[in-house]
DNA sequence: ATCGTTGCAAACGGTTTGCAATTCG
DNA sequence: CGAATTGCAAACCGTTTGCAACGAT
């Protein structure tokens, strides 16, 4: 992705006719500055702290507008709810999720990727994203487990 | 897995101190017998259809009673809705879905199997199960795309 | 001024729970 | 018989939507 993510953003919005608006701004920020994932109802009270009224709606309307806009990537967690995090400057990679803390781990791993390009083939399919998660127990969580 | 799945889900459910009912047999009767993918608003309708009553409450249940036994494997759909399917006697596998008609391919690669494992050793995760899926258009649906 | 955007609150859809009635063992 | 299970309907919870007020260009 290109250098300044806020400039990318609005040269989008305008190319769609769409507004840069300041609750957007302050989403987009938002998910620039925590490098983890982040839920949308964590963004919702972030901002709605400090700065003045934001609404619920507005954090899923424009996580979807970032998500299409191919800027910020979802993922889902074992219980149903999801995360969301930016994609500028950052690589692809895919997810270890603790099942106990839900600490994410991230990876990735050149010879799968080249291996799920070769099945997509095989089967003729044409592949658009994928989700390659694995669930289990981080170190931490492994050890307090073993200890009970 | 073992021959007989209603034989083998009678023993776990003994082993619990739980109780074979005629709503669980029928529901993992309807599982065997579909051999894709099955909702829970599915299962709902196909028996609550045949037969007489069964509760919305019910189908959930046990399809957790089912996973937490390890017998049925959970699916999520890109829209965040889910599926189930049966695990006897079937080997494990990932899916490619199509996000145009959902249909499901199911994939299986060694390679990868053995690299989620190494990578998760190199990290000290303990992997528990993983969740391998593709998104994109299988070949029927691609071709209508590019039809327009 | 004009459209897009926002916040609110109500609607939604899938999933869950409390409870009295029922069923399995 | 007694514990587990069921169906029902209400509760839940994350997400979406309709709408009148608001704000960016």
């Amino acid at each position: 992705m290109k250098s300044n993510p806020q400039k990318v953003f609005q040269q989008y919005l305008e190319s769609k006719g769409l507004k840069l608006t300041r609750q957007r701004t302050q989403i987009l920020e938002l998910l620039l500055e925590a490098q983890t994932h982040v839920t949308p109802e964590q963004i919702y009270r972030a901002l709605g702290a400090k700065d003045a009224s934001l609404g619920r709606a507005t954090v899923f309307r424009t996580l979807h507008l970032l998500e299409e806009a191919g800027f910020v990537s979802k993922i889902h967690f074992p219980d149903g709810t999801s995360g969301y995090e930016h994609k500028f400057s950052r690589p692809h990679h895919d997810h270890m999720i603790c099942v106990d803390c839900r600490d994410v781990i991230e990876f990735s791993n050149a010879t799968i990727e080249r291996l799920q390009e070769r099945l997509s083939r095989e089967f003729e399919f044409t592949p658009l994203w994928h989700r390659h998660e694995i669930f289990g127990r981080c170190k931490k969580c492994s050890l307090q487990k073993t200890a009970l």
